[in-house]
DNA sequence: CAGTGGTCTAGACCACAAT
DNA sequence: TTGTGGTCTAGACCACTGT
């Protein structure tokens, strides 16, 4: 399809092409937020291809969070995407508000139980020793975003389950337990969802997903919190606001 | 395959169960970094799959940055990965050290040209103004790691593009031109990473990356620096350091 | 019932590097 | 030439939803 001369050219595999073609028409403008694209087998009418190279290329598409697969209107389909949501990092509990929008964060579970290893490590306490570990769904508009698990060392939150965990966690440690969040070290990374991931924030299987790995520290430098925050890769988009002190 | 009852079940795809013994396999330790995997074609018999079935399987690993497809040995195979390098997130030019390993920034090109739309909108000038524009391929042990595309005011900078551009750029303008960078605002998100990007940094076609776009503000609250860094998703785990000041 | 995407097959041909 | 991964075909059957 393309011009080779000499060392220079290169041939793009036919998914690469069409899905370049359907980025450039939603990018365009011409395709808005929820419209359907051609059903797969017309795609491959459309560029004379097999329907495992269409689908390759509306797979890029969907990584990227160009399009979704789902139902509406009563029909299965491929549509285009909103924008991805802006979530801001280090204010959990804030994303970034946007007109017809509002967050919420739906408790999983919430239990007390022996610390792992790596828990215990990350919170500098004995490994077996008592942490009060959650899990949260955080959505925008019903739309799941993320998936957050967090864990404190037990004895530092008397009574912490029975408080109100569907709000900001760390207005309840500074209202309730005078515990002030001064630092957060987090490691962040593409993974790909496993099962249950993929299932609570309604994904494809083995979508990618970013992993936030957090702990944070009080003004005396000691970790109080430890957390593994799952999002989805293809509607969040995360916000860095940074204090540069070197 | 698996055990369904009662709508709590889920019957796992084949590429799922797939990918899923291959980790724990190489998780477990029973395959070390660089060590081949099987050829796609006896994975096949392995499991009793066609090829298309066990290639799905290896791109998630592929994915996940556990496995990675080169020659080794003049051998052309499916291999295990090293673990990911850690890159500090606000200052670019220091990766976490490993042993053996060593940061380089190649320079790719290094320009003065107008600014477009985005990049003067965020540098606080004029579209169509004087910007010096670079370029540079970061790497840790020639492997490369993340490409980065900076911007500044053509303005503030005089003689900047004959300045040594492949060490700490934030040092060059503290050093030459008193210039101290004081905060960050970054965006991050995944991405697919065009034919450009997906060469430059040895990838497969349509591999994910990280982009983070983030515009650098010096103590007065003036943004002097705009740029746009993909990293190969792969490969990178960001680590982000901060203080809280909320 | 029809229409859609999700999974899967059983092949094919190619490029590439070492032998 | 051999062996590997990369691309691609031309189908198939399924689950799901609404008519």
């Amino acid at each position: 399809m393309e011009k080779t001369s000499s060392g220079e050219h290169i041939l793009q595999p036919a998914y690469v092409r069409i899905s370049d073609d359907l980025r450039s028409r939603i990018r365009g403008g011409d395709l808005k937020p929820h419209a359907p694209l051609p059903p797969e087998r017309e795609l491959c009418l459309d560029h004379g291809v097999s329907r495992m190279t269409a689908r390759r290329a509306l797979n890029i598409l969907e990584s990227e969070g160009l399009v979704y697969r789902d139902y509406r209107d009563g029909k299965r389909g491929t549509f285009v995407s909103e924008p991805r949501i802006e979530l801001r990092l280090g204010s959990f509990s804030r994303e970034i508000s946007k007109a017809g929008r509002h967050p919420g964060a739906e408790l999983l579970w919430a239990e007390k139980k022996p610390a792992s290893h790596a828990q215990a490590a990350a919170l500098g306490i004995d490994t077996g020793a008592s942490v009060v570990a959650l899990q949260r769904l955080r959505r925008s508009d019903n739309e799941p975003l993320a998936l957050e698990t967090t864990f404190y060392p037990a004895h530092i939150l008397p009574g912490f389950l029975k408080e109100d965990l569907s709000g900001s966690l760390w207005d309840v440690l500074r209202n309730k337990y005078a515990i002030i969040p001064a630092r957060t070290v987090a490691n962040l990374e593409v993974v790909v969802l496993d099962q249950e991931a993929s299932h609570l924030l309604q994904t494809r299987q083995a979508a990618a997903g970013l992993r936030l790995i957090r702990r944070t520290f009080d003004k005396d430098g000691k970790c109080f919190e430890y957390a593994e925050d799952t999002y989805r890769a293809d509607r969040v988009s995360l916000v860095i606001d940074r204090e540069i002190d070197e």
